[in-house]
DNA sequence: GTCTATAGTTGGATAGAC
DNA sequence: GTCTATCCAACTATAGAC
């Protein structure tokens, strides 16, 4: 009926296969499931995409370029040190509360990746990105503040995505939306309490950092 | 061939849904691959439970118990504070290191749960279990050094079991054991600095011991 | 208690009509 | 490009022989 372009067709599929799996997990995520999520047959989506798992694949991206796009929110510009990483944390926090369902499909997604080679690529990629986006985050702070992390900016950035993770699955499991905040605010505190004085003002090379050495894919 | 009581082919197939579940992943835990691995055939498996799930629940409850067993392992009992958090977090990275698949299986069965109504209460029983025995843990350690956390034991305990999740999460995705181990220490000074000494202490001289710790970066 | 055989369901993938 | 029809594999679960 409805004839479009197949790059259109494919966002369109995508974005089923995301509302389905989001709301009843990635198993459920079946390619009939999408079909149907979507309106259309069952061979469209083997016309769109070669098999599931290249559906599954694109999937995982829009879902980590989702998680992205949230990371990078507005901030009072002009706040002190404190404000502003609470500010962070709470945007932050909101956006995992009123995304349960995809914040779920995440993990999912991460370990059906180490589970099955043809999902080799995602799991590494999900985490690259977010350790990258809790850096550029920090380097903001750094550069903001005038202050340095005395673990680096990279080990404080995986630290960072480490205590989402956990605080994130606690809730999951939980439920508890008041002490998963709490929680997350304490991770702040002590991320303030990691930061010295920059040893010199606009001179970032002068305190070199661990940069260089990428993550191996699994 | 081989008559058992349904008690002891129950603990045997539950050995066997443990090991196909580890090595392949929770979904390859079907009814046929338990059998399989058991090397009994398919109709042994629906006498001994009623269905698949009560066998996954039966398992969720081995690997919690089988968590729980690594979390009380033998420590050096006269060590100064620092000295044992550092033995007691090396003993529970080795323990995490060495079984990798179970690890994973657990975060599996986690979402798992989370998704099926019929497995509702794992996840909580996991998680439960889990923060009681880092309680226990954390008891143990205000007890022998005369200190009290600041946060109060049982935000604590959930602290650190979200630390733990957050490191291993990493660590499944990107194999670094090193930086794993290093994000746990790291974790282990910041849990020590969340120390202070126990109102009307006769002694505290464990806790004088353990500032001065510098924080290196990668 | 244990086995084989089979029912019944679901899901991936393809062929061919339109 | 889209649909229907169909094939094939894997799974849960049960029935009934031994």
């Amino acid at each position: 009926m409805n004839r479009l372009p197949v790059a259109e067709r494919r966002e369109q599929l995508i974005e089923a296969a995301l509302a389905v799996a989001s709301r009843d997990g990635i198993e459920a995520a079946t390619v009939r499931a999408v079909a149907a999520e979507a309106g259309v047959s069952l061979g469209v989506v083997h016309y769109c995409f070669q098999d599931k798992d290249e559906l599954l694949r694109a999937m995982a991206h829009a879902i980590t370029a989702q998680n992205l796009a949230r990371s990078t929110g507005e901030l009072p510009p002009d706040a002190d040190i404190a404000t502003l990483v609470e500010a962070t944390i709470d945007q932050l926090w909101d956006g995992i509360r009123d995304s349960r369902g995809a914040q779920l499909l995440s993990y999912e997604l991460t370990t059906s990746s180490l589970r099955h080679p043809e999902l080799n690529q995602v799991a590494i990629e999900q985490y690259r990105g977010s350790w990258a986006a809790a850096e550029q985050v920090l380097l903001g702070v750094q550069e903001s503040a005038n202050v340095r992390f005395s673990m680096g900016v990279e080990q404080m950035a995986r630290t960072v995505v480490a205590a989402i993770d956990g605080y994130s699955l606690a809730w999951l499991v939980d439920g508890d939306e008041e002490r998963a905040r709490m929680g997350m605010h304490a991770f702040g505190r002590y991320l303030i309490a990691s930061m010295e004085p920059a040893p010199r003002a606009a001179s970032d090379e002068a305190f070199s950092t661990t940069d260089g050495d990428e993550v191996q894919p699994a």
